[in-house]
DNA sequence: CAATATCCTGACCACTTGGTCAGAACCTGC
DNA sequence: GCAGGTTCTGACCAAGTGGTCAGGATATTG
């Protein structure tokens, strides 16, 4: 079928071609991509039905017809923002480096932010507006991650690997660090300057939070494992 | 005419008294936090002035009456969050005392956020949605300022009072750090199952950030100054 | 080809949006 | 009292909101 080079839409809906769902797929796609655009632009109130389906390039009555309402898009979105963040959540045990634990987790959550930026957004505005939705996941699933996570902190410091330091909040300010350079872009940009953060932006700032963090709680870096 | 007794509000424009504009600042004053609270929630398009002005318990006539409109309520809104913000902006020389300095930034920053949890939620939403409104801030005074900062915190690098870190992201580290708290009440309060952030958290949080990031690049704690 | 199931969309609906405005209510000085 | 200014607000408007739905396109069967 129809080898397509159409360079961005134009397509959709060419009339003897492609049929098996593959329509469908691409268009479900591009009204999640375009929604999640929107929604973290403007917000869940703010964004409109209308809007998604313009950045999406089609008609409103088709992004319904796919989503079913504004809500279930919505909530469709953050979701998948939360599958994404579940699939970094890699198990760690009291046996693991300090340092390499860490750094792992500052490296992930930084390059989820960095790949997923309007997720990220999203995900903010939905926090700052009291997370409506997503109560039941911060009081139920983040909640128990946070608690693993802090359990081994804690015994870390017993075992004198790090300082005493509140595991918690430790966790927060990791959290907030890194999404930083995705939710407040448009500051970042603009009190330095650029009109993008590189790759090599993102690199060093990784380096930069790793160090100053792990310093800061008194982790020693990896240790320069020899054989 | 008429002493009512109306439960909430019963105040506003009573018969004989308070004339002397003592309602026109009172309302104005309530309008405002009102519109806070909604913006902060909301964002700018997700906010409506019907709800601000229930939000306020006033009529939506009456709102506009004082406001003139949404958008300039709007950015006098931000306008007022600017200067609560130039009100902390010390200024600082390269004798300071680094330690000093910078446990001071993080403490005002804390207490800024706490103080005004709404504004600096509407001030997070507004950067969220692309910073429509204050760009010109962003690019001109924000960045003079943080610039300025910045070749202190190198000058003190040089001397060997701190760690060589890039400054400008160590600013960003504070503020993200700090300002977490407020923008992301929600999270924190669903994570730590708490209801409210106490006075003695925020305390013990200033105190964690200030430990971690001092240590982190490298700052000796204030030096107990003798006499 | 016709039958059928799926996909799509313009027209429409009730409701809300930001904003205007005529006129009521009020306060002040006389 | 009354005049004149300010303060207030209900009624109204055009435009936009989320959502429905009848019916047209299109695809897939027989």
């Amino acid at each position: 079928m129809t080898d397509v080079t159409e360079p961005e839409s134009m397509l959709r809906s060419r009339q003897g071609s492609e049929s098996n769902g593959a329509t469908r797929e691409r268009n479900e796609r591009e009204i999640l991509e375009a929604a999640e655009r929107v929604f973290a632009q403007y917000g869940y109130r703010g964004a409109s039905v209308q809007a998604i389906a313009e950045e999406a390039g089609l008609p409103k009555s088709n992004v319904l017809y796919y989503m079913g309402n504004k809500r279930g898009l919505y909530v469709r979105l953050l979701e998948r923002m939360m599958a994404r963040w579940n699939a970094l959540l890699d198990d760690i045990s009291v046996e693991d480096d300090p340092a390499e634990v860490l750094e792992a987790f500052i490296r992930s959550k930084m390059q989820l932010s960095r790949q997923h930026p309007e997720g990220s957004r999203l995900f903010a505005a939905e926090i700052l507006g009291g997370a409506p939705f997503l109560q039941g996941y911060l009081r139920g699933e983040l909640r128990q991650w946070v608690q693993t996570r802090a359990r081994i902190f804690e015994q870390w410091e017993e075992r004198g690997l790090m300082d005493p330091v509140d595991p918690v909040w430790l966790i927060f300010l990791i959290w907030s660090a890194t999404q930083h350079y995705a939710d407040f872009e448009a500051q970042v940009l603009g009190i330095t300057g650029k009109d993008e953060i590189s790759d090599a932006d993102v690199e060093r700032i990784t380096r930069f939070l790793t160090q100053v963090i792990l310093k800061g709680c008194g982790v020693r870096p990896p240790s320069a494992t020899p054989g």
